[in-house]
DNA sequence: GTGGCGTGGCTTTTT
DNA sequence: GCCACGCCAC
């Protein structure tokens, strides 16, 4: 047999193997998705089905589109040349890059973050003279992405007249894009909904990519929102292929725009679909699936299916009453202390981020090291911004958010003044920061600052031009100011940020091989920041969402109590299949030991509030649960007014 | 430019 | 009840 499917159970090999149509592969947790999906590719390529180049493989995060490339390439034999994998946006980006032109892009076009996002829409506020305190720039952000996740611009948008607000936000939405535009910034979600545009209008260009790919992998499909499933259904065409990984019974984004109904539309939109279920899971003991599959049976809209196992009952899923949120942590921490693990084996998980500090404590209480994922991440720190946006003005003096980022950082008296001023004269007549800032006219004192800075900018970019981008980076940080201005912050906080400057210049020389190496790097910035590598010997704590994908042998489920888990909006908003998926997947992600924790009370908006246990517990067969006491330990329990 | 004051929000988050 | 952030006054 192929040594390629030797390993594949009956259904795993059906989906491999299935002669060439769209396949859906409903994958439960644990059942071997990513393989199906790897396997795939690699039946198609050996078996002459396809050539590396006719494949187009996308995922949502770096991570899931980094482990599929390396799989893919210790499965074959030679080098996948041309195949495309990434993720979404990534590939979106990559079209834009390419095309350009008929995207109505300049060249160097850039991708505009989060947080530089709601920069340009608070600036936008303030020029366009709109209430904050009505209209706030989070929610015309909120406003804004969403219509691009469906696929809409603001002109798409009918409105009633008497609709103030739906009026509002789309002008606000209107002057963004025509911002956006005019200083070639891109978002995220204009990734997306820019190069779906692009291959709609362009029949030529749509028709070359849909002979290439002829086969697109999809993994989490049941995520995909509105514009990415018609980008993909554009692609397909009538010739291409589909071969699509979901699992309905995951799917937990709906709150940023997923579709789960997507899936259905895949079914109608493409007749002859074939459907495989991978229903065997690998990963957990018997009681575990149990329990997850009883808690899900309680979701009306679903596909259905019932995960397996050959692996032993195992131990029973503990439960586990605290007193308090502090007692909770105390209890989890006491648990990993016993454990005789790897501690990287061991997650914490909750559904809110504000529940990570008592667990902090707790492990720091007891000397275990621990890791918080999530938070900021490199890419997204202070300190790597200013020295990025340093060297994005070094190319380009035309480029206002860089501009207005360092113009007065560090400190060099260039007050808000003085920028409104040149802010002022830019848009009278119409040209950049840079070049309103050489004729705006001034005080004395203030243009003194203001050309003194023009001229830094000047002949740091005579003096770096031509080296290369990591003693750039090393340059910037002197000349700017930057060095000495961190320098002066508390000691650790200085050393962390000097750290994360060598590390940007560390990374820097990976981009150096590019014709365009700055523009690389900082397109890497944006659309790749990957959190701190995952560091050896550490608990992991982390939110349920972040905990999609990873397994764990010993998981710690927290915070289980009505209004919390499920949380108090999702129960208002009736979307309480979705945080029962949640809860699915936080189960799921057990290998052998699982601890249920909730606690009778918890400190929330100032209050100590009293909880009942969540409904999600009483999902799960009594039979399955075994309560655990905690054992009597110094100072711990005895103290404290022990409900039950 | 800094510090003090007031206000809003407070679920999840990748790219 | 706390924190972050924006605003204003000095």
């Amino acid at each position: 047999m192929n040594p390629l499917i030797e390993t594949l159970n009956k259904a795993q090999r059906e989906a491999v193997t299935a002669p060439l149509g769209h396949i859906l592969v409903l994958a439960g947790a644990g059942s071997g998705k990513t393989k199906v999906l790897t396997h795939r590719i690699a039946w198609l390529l050996e078996t002459g089905q396809a050539r590396s180049h006719n494949i187009l493989a996308v995922t949502f995060t770096n991570k899931a589109a980094n482990e599929m490339r390396y799989r893919i390439d210790t499965l074959l034999t030679k080098p996948a040349g041309g195949l495309w994998a990434g993720t979404f946006h990534g590939i979106a980006h990559r079209l834009l890059r390419i095309h350009w032109q008929p995207a109505n892009l300049p060249k160097a076009f850039q991708i505009l973050d989060t947080v530089d996002q709601l920069r340009i829409l608070r600036r936008l506020f303030k020029t366009l003279d709109i209430d904050e305190k009505q209209w706030s720039p989070k929610k015309a952000q909120k406003f804004i992405n969403g219509c691009k996740d469906e696929g809409l611009r603001a002109k798409d948008i009918a409105v009633d007249e008497g609709d103030t607000w739906l009026t509002n936000m789309l002008s606000i939405y209107q002057a963004y894009e025509e911002t956006c535009q005019r200083t070639g910034m891109v978002d995220f979600a204009e990734l997306l909904l820019r190069s779906y545009e692009l291959l709609r209008d362009n029949s030529a260009l749509l028709e070359s990519y849909q002979d290439r790919f002829q086969h697109l992998q999809v993994d989490e499909f049941q995520d995909t929102n509105t514009i990415q499933y018609k980008w993909l259904h554009l692609l397909v065409g009538s010739r291409g292929k589909l071969f699509v990984v979901f699992d309905d019974d995951q799917s937990i984004y709906h709150f940023r725009g997923a579709k789960i109904e997507n899936i259905q539309k895949l079914q109608e939109d493409f007749a002859d679909t074939r459907l495989v279920r991978l229903e065997q899971n690998y990963r957990s003991t018997d009681t575990i699936l149990a329990s997850a599959n009883a808690l899900i049976a309680n979701n009306k809209d679903r596909l259905g299916k019932n995960l397996w196992t050959q692996d032993k009952a195992g131990e029973p899923v503990f439960l586990y009453t605290a007193y308090s949120e502090t007692e909770e942590a105390r209890f989890v921490a006491e648990k990993i202390q016993a454990w005789r693990g790897k501690r990287q084996e061991v997650a914490i998980l909750y559904r809110t981020t504000a529940q990570s500090r008592e667990f902090e404590e707790a492990l720091l209480e007891k000397g275990i090291p621990y890791r918080i994922y999530g938070g900021l991440r490199f890419y997204e720190r202070l300190e790597v911004k200013d020295l990025l946006a340093y060297l994005r003005l070094l190319r380009h003096r035309d480029d206002d958010s860089a501009f207005e980022r360092v113009v007065n950082t560090p400190k060099r008296g260039i007050g808000e003044r003085t920028i409104e001023m040149v802010r002022g004269v830019a848009r009278q007549q119409g040209c950049s920061m840079w070049q309103a800032a050489l004729r705006v006219p001034l005080k004395p004192r203030a243009r003194n600052s203001l050309l003194a800075f023009l001229d830094l900018i000047e002949r740091l970019s005579q003096r770096v031009k031509d080296l290369p981008l990591h003693e750039q980076v090393e340059q910037v940080k002197i000349a700017s100011g930057l060095l000495e201005h961190y320098k002066k912050e508390a000691k650790e906080e200085a050393e962390r940020r000097l750290e994360n400057i060598e590390e940007l210049a560390n990374a820097a020389r990976n981009f150096e091989k590019y014709s365009e190496p700055l523009t690389a790097f900082l397109d890497h910035a944006a659309l790749e920041s990957v959190q701190g590598n995952p560091s050896d010997d550490c608990v992991q704590l982390m939110t349920l969402h972040a905990a999609k994908g990873l397994e764990f042998e010993l998981v710690f489920l927290c915070g289980l109590e009505e209004d919390l888990f499920p949380h108090k909006t999702s129960i208002e908003e009736s979307s309480l299949e979705e945080e029962r998926r949640l809860c699915y997947v936080g189960i799921t992600r057990a290998r052998k030991h699982l601890y249920l924790c909730h606690s009778e009370s918890r400190y929330r908006y100032g209050r100590r509030d009293y909880c009942t246990p969540s409904r999600f517990i009483g999902e799960i067969p009594d039979k399955l649960i075994q309560e655990v006491r905690l054992r009597t330990a110094p100072g711990i329990g005895s103290t404290k007014k022990r409900a039950r």
